[in-house]
DNA sequence: TATGGATCCATA
DNA sequence: TATGGATCCATA
């Protein structure tokens, strides 16, 4: 899998300029690229089915490529005002505070929650900011209608940048390799590990 | 149907002191008091079968009595720049901007987006405000599940109060008059006119 | 019961 | 093709 973009929705300076942020951005990225379909292929592609592959085993390694990162998913997380958040992965950093990420795979729709979700734990001094994870809308085409996508988003961003909450907000846009016929759809329910 | 609260979310104080306003909020109360089931029961009651009722009809209900009101249903709305935004009703204001009003029937998570929606047509100065209208906790319970509702909503109140956008943002809360095994389950795709 | 998601539909 | 919706599922 590779990023395509990163956009700065929300960015005071202040954490962006600290190593604990640097780390993550490291993090994020070997996720990202470590995802792999087929396992063994050395790249994530996709078999051109359009709207035909699942999403949610994609997301899944993701996260457990972040659990061997040292971030905690959901269900890991031990701190309670972290916990009753229900942010995908998150990481406690040096100051006691957190940075969320989250991978989207529901509905657009619940892209904006998700966005909201991310601000809500900043303006709440929880996080000290967040990610969101998105694809693009070439990848878009392949994945169950309807599910969040970039451009899709991106009419928003302006107005997500509009508030003068503290930290950092990204956007991160991410895509397949490739097209290839021969590989088999991504089923819904096929276990993430699988595509690590 | 009744009106249980009226939450303000934004309000500059500037277009919520206009005649146009108030003629806004005679219009919003009008229509959704007008909102019968049975018709000609004077009142709206639902027959207590939990996650029952479809939503639809109720909405295009509400709507339709709008549009006998002199608003304009997106389909109606004429203003290109308005047409795109593709808000439910809309009213033209004395001074060529406009006011706009969802009626939340998709998912709770399209509540956010319906937010953002309004939030970008004032921050681009289409819009002189806007009005969010959900179902009550109460009422959920017999709709269709997890359509957007206000207390569902409500952790997310302060966050989006949390800007400096101008202009009116309301979240109006309405509820069913009472509970009548008698009455049949209002189904999806019912002709909303049947309700009013 | 509460909340995030996953999926497919309708219409311009 | 693009966008808002409508519905039901999974899990804590």
């Amino acid at each position: 899998m590779k990023i395509l973009n990163k956009k700065v929705i929300l960015d005071d300076g202040i954490f962006s300029s600290t190593t604990d942020y640097q780390k993550i951005l490291d993090d994020i990225e070997q996720a990202v690229y470590a995802i792999e379909y087929p396992v063994g292929s050395g790249g994530f592609y996709l078999n051109g089915e359009r709207k035909g592959n699942g999403v949610k085993p994609i997301k899944d390694a993701f996260i457990e490529k972040l659990n061997e990162l040292g971030w905690d998913d959901e269900r890991k997380v031990l701190n309670p005002s972290i916990r009753k958040r229900k942010i995908d992965s998150t990481i406690e950093l040096s100051d006691g505070r957190f940075f969320g990420v989250e991978w989207e795979t529901g509905n657009i729709s619940s892209s904006h929650r998700a966005i909201n979700r991310l601000q809500k734990g900043m303006l709440e001094q929880d996080l000290a900011g967040g990610i969101l994870i998105l694809p693009s809308r070439e990848m878009y085409n392949y994945l169950t209608d309807r599910v969040g996508n970039f451009k899709e988003l991106e009419p928003y961003f302006e107005l997500m940048s509009h508030t003068n909450i503290n930290g950092v907000l990204l956007i991160i846009e991410i895509e397949h390799d490739g097209i290839d016929p021969s590989v088999p759809s991504i089923k819904k329910g096929t276990d993430g590990r699988a595509l690590i």
